[in-house]
DNA sequence: AGGAGTTGTAATATAATTTAAAAAAAATCA
DNA sequence: TGATTTTTTTTAAATTATATTACAACTCCT
């Protein structure tokens, strides 16, 4: 099957820890139950000052916080996670409290959620969240400089708006296309595993059991939009037995 | 982050002073924080009273106002200054008061920043207002309505007189579309959940729960009225999962 | 009260994504 | 080589999310 993981994140390839803060242990128990079921490992925690103890103890790879906990509040542990640590971090605002969003952005936090909050919702933060975490790590692990525009071929991709051109005519690609598009353009001439790619784009831990052929589905329908001749893609190259990468750009 | 920075203010002499006047002491904290951070000087006040005592003393080349403060509020403060000074004068109102904001304009004031606002927003404006302020030869002594436009694409946003134009065609907006499109070009770039939405735009209590599809079918109307392809918008973007976005200016 | 305009709800349509599975291609090996 | 296995590609169906529409309820003006 497919080897380990090439790309390090900070566990090598253990699943995504996240910290759940939050005094109220029905919100606990609700997030760590869906979290988890989508393959993430969850420790809790059910004040500010237990918080930042696991914080230290588990060194989890993100940070869900809300504000109001007993012992010390969220922007309390934000200050103090952000005084060791680049981790994302996700807090959750009472109801439109305009103070308190601000204060938490600039504490440094990375995104904010409002209460009450769908767990889809969270979901949806979380994994946008760790992508845009996980990407970042990505371009200057390769020591390529991400352009705003990219040409190769008759392909333009601006990456800034999220926009393709092929011929100078647009076409529209789903926010999963372009993720991925972006994934491999950003790096190409690198192979990349289904797992991982499902790790960048999708943001899932490396073991998530969720099937690896959406890639390969994905791939497919990125092919058909990009390719000339779809059957005997030039850009979109698979790399047997490992994954997909893209035609190197120089 | 990026903590001490000593970038020389636009006149390279004096650094500018600015006063803040709200009685949130976290808004103060902050905005004390970020704009000295950039170079200004600043003095606080907590309630209308103590604002026109200590512009009187410090003569500051520039106020912000909260509207809702003890004592006195943002228009007495307002009316108070404008008896004396052209300073400029930059008001915070909260989300969805035409009327607030009307008045204050009228009562002189330069511009103003609706909750929520981001720091970033709000150094912005600080630095516009002060630059039309210094560049202005022959000042308007009324301190009539300085406008706050904003332009993307072929579509303007007079968020002072709320008028939207498109291809300077005037386009009719409802308040509720108008303070929707408010609040997600006021924050282009960031995506809000639809219970953010509904928060910040309709601002219901907690318990009143509305169908959050709400969102969806206002987010439609606008973009039939703003978008050259609503099939295919191009400033208000879905971001799946989460909500919507305004795509960033900048 | 009457009419024009606005807003929320619900029903329906469209689109994006995942799952499942069959068909095709490439690799392995006796 | 040819049969077998593995891997990839493609298609279709299922699932989930978003978009649009029509209408009823409501508001604001006179």
């Amino acid at each position: 099957m497919c080897p380990n993981s090439e790309i390090p994140n900070e566990q090598g390839e253990a699943k995504q820890k996240i910290l759940i803060a939050d005094d109220e242990a029905s919100i606990r128990r609700i997030l760590e139950t869906r979290l988890s079921m989508i393959g993430y490992d969850i420790v809790t925690a059910a004040d500010g000052e237990e918080a930042v103890a696991v914080f230290n103890k588990e060194n989890p790879d993100l940070v869900v916080l809300d504000v109001m906990m007993p012992k010390m509040d969220g922007y309390g542990v934000c200050r103090e996670i952000r005084r060791t640590s680049d981790v994302p971090i996700i807090i959750l605002t009472a109801l439109g409290d305009v103070s308190e969003r601000i204060t938490g952005l600039e504490l440094g936090a990375d995104d904010y959620v409002v209460k009450p909050f769908s767990p889809k919702e969270l979901e949806a933060r979380v994994k946008s969240v760790l992508r845009r975490a996980t990407n970042r790590e990505i371009a200057p692990s390769t020591g390529k400089v991400t352009k705003n525009v990219i040409t190769t071929g008759n392909i333009k991709i601006d990456t800034a708006r999220r926009q393709v051109f092929r011929k100078n005519e647009r076409i529209r690609l789903t926010g999963m296309e372009f993720s991925l598009l972006e994934l491999l353009v950003n790096n190409s001439g690198q192979a990349y595993s289904r797992n991982e790619i499902l790790q960048y784009v999708w943001a899932y831990p490396p073991d998530h059991r969720i099937d690896t052929r959406v890639v390969d589905v994905h791939i497919s329908r990125l092919r058909s939009k990009l390719e000339t001749d779809p059957a005997n893609p030039e850009l979109i190259l698979t790399a047997r037995g490992i994954g997909y990468m893209f035609q190197r750009i120089n």
